[in-house]
DNA sequence: GTCTATACGCCGATAGAC
DNA sequence: GTCTATCGGCGTATAGAC
């Protein structure tokens, strides 16, 4: 009876939390392959080793290869939209851009697959349009607020904000011999900023 | 005897100009179907079948798929690349940024496909970071025999008007509802330009 | 729930007939 | 020189034992 108690105590985690902490393996085994290898050559066998688990494992928590990568955009994506604040120009282009900058910190190669090969996904393009169309809207209406702001058309000029600060330092923070980021956030601000002034 | 002669004369055409037009059909359909459907679902089988050769004789023309993208990215670089005119620093950013609207005209999809798929082909890395090199550089010659620019680091200032133009031109020609290419032409014109009076 | 083993298809590339 | 036929390999995904 006192063995009995010993087998029972440390047998295994709750499931359902070692269960999540799996899925978290495999998803961060992903984001690490896919980052150094690219998506195609980032194979479903090859994340299930690093995560150390079982490629039959793998697919009881993922239906498929692109929702592996589905869920990483999602999250990413969910992160990154809340408000700017709305003061001067010059601080709210410097917000902007210094999101960007730090964001592409964390991992530039994988946001670098993301940005390339989500758009292929069927399953993700609405997605990603969407997300698109809500950060011009967003950038649009911080403009708007702003008096110093002179421009002869709001909505292009929040457009090309947004591709600007997006496909500039994604290419600078993922280029070996890139601008530095603090470098780079003066002069993107600089530049944003006499834009905007007119 | 006579009978000879008719089989002779009209037989076929001469055989290396004939090898050219299959060698361009193979490019043509490569580039078409890459364009059309990213670099690794376009197969050789279906660029074969799409320029009406079977994969044999595809096979050779070109010692395998990655040389097609080879090649197709060599003759685009080789195009860009001519001395810009150095005049005022309006005018001269304004040629800048019309060679790269103009160029995304062509075929925005099969430039997506280039830029994003060809620096993961080793053979190719090289070539291509000495063409950005040289694009930088010849920016920043450029830049530098003009009285108007007014920038703290003429370095910096060339790489970021390099990748600004190609990243942000990419990106509006490829998507659907991007910034028309005349307006987009004016607005980075009058960003740049105020950029780099400083 | 996790594993091993494997089905299945597709792709790049080659061989060899014509 | 062009074709058909096919090889070898790999990648996704599943079946079924434990």
């Amino acid at each position: 009876m006192p063995s009995d108690k010993r087998r029972v105590e440390p047998r295994r985690w709750p499931s359902q939390v070692r269960a999540a902490l799996t899925r978290e393996r495999i998803l961060a085994a992903a984001a690490h392959i896919f980052a150094e290898q690219g998506y195609a050559a980032g194979t479903t066998n090859r994340i299930a080793e690093h995560a150390r688990v079982s490629i039959g494992s793998l697919y009881q928590y993922f239906p498929n290869k692109d929702a592996i990568l589905a869920e990483l955009l999602l999250r990413h994506i969910d992160e990154e939209l809340d408000e700017p604040p709305a003061t001067a120009l010059e601080p709210a282009v410097r917000a902007i851009v210094r999101r960007a900058v730090d964001h592409h910190r964390d991992d530039p190669q994988l946001l670098r697959i993301m940005v390339e090969e989500a758009p292929r996904l069927p399953a993700l393009i609405e997605k990603i349009e969407r997300y698109d169309r809500a950060r011009v809207a967003q950038v649009r209406a911080l403009l708007a607020g702003l008096a110093e702001v002179r421009v002869a058309d709001l909505d292009t000029a929040a457009q090309l904000v947004v591709s600007t600060v997006e496909f500039v330092v994604h290419k600078e923070m993922a280029t070996a011999g890139g601008i530095p980021p603090e470098r780079l956030e003066a002069e993107l601000v600089a530049m944003l900023t006499r834009y905007l002034r007119g």
